[in-house]
DNA sequence: CTACGTGTTCGCCTCGCATCGAACAGTCTA
DNA sequence: TAGACTGTTCGATGCGAGGCGAACACGTAG
């Protein structure tokens, strides 16, 4: 019964779901920003103009069906915009909007490339 | 593995081991705050002096255990400085340190007190 | 129409996280 | 010394997050 009949739901190409920032817990834009490939995410859209960056054309270790989920949760987390352009889907980040919500913070996550692996001249 | 019957494994009253802020990464320091519970152990430490909060003092709806826990998460990340007092540990949030390596986000983190799931006097 | 490319959804699996109770080690007090 | 109190560790558990492949829908190119 596994298969057969699939009944087709197909909720597919539907358009994406917005969350816009101001109806964002704080909790949610920080566990968003804490995974290391929606970090990657976010930053390779911020080095790029508005709507030009498919899902597809990023680079991170991640295939197709995880990358799709967590571009869902950037959209609920109101990071990102996205917007159907034909048969792929173009993105846009939230900068003004996700600052006034979270003052500082993308900025921040944005200057802060590396860290906690860097060298520790201590003992 | 490595169990049964250890003889006196008991590192209990270790001195609590410490993380300068300087060598946490992004990506923990905004995994440490995106827990509702420790978010409000930080919160709660913010608003009091220095060295005056012990452990057991927080009003968090968790057990000892869960709170030992996040204490160490918190540790970990940079965010807090625990010391022993008698029988109690008392605990200092790391502002300046904190707020050096990752500028704002504490401050944006002690100013947003609630959102997402609030009243929205709006429209 | 057929074939391909893009992205979502589904089912499944695997981990890690948060939580608890219990046991334990200290400290302070009676 | 006995007992209360504080906090850590252990072991187990439940659950959600993240990962993948497969199937599907839609758009585009041939």
């Amino acid at each position: 019964m596994t298969k057969g009949n699939v009944a087709a739901p197909a909720p597919h190409r539907t358009p994406p779901e917005h969350v816009h920032p101001r109806d964002v817990a704080l909790e949610t834009a920080l566990a968003a920003l804490s995974d290391p490939v929606r970090l990657a995410l976010v930053r390779e859209l911020a080095a790029a103009e508005d709507w030009e960056r498919t899902c597809g054309s990023f680079d991170v270790p991640v295939r197709k069906a995880a990358l799709s989920h967590h571009f869902a949760v950037l959209r609920s987390a109101g990071l990102i915009e996205q917007r159907d352009a034909g048969a792929k889907r173009i993105n846009r980040l939230r900068r003004a909007e996700f600052e006034e919500r979270f003052p500082g913070l993308l900025a921040l996550v944005l200057r802060q490339q590396e860290a906690g692996g860097g060298p520790r001249p201590r003992g």
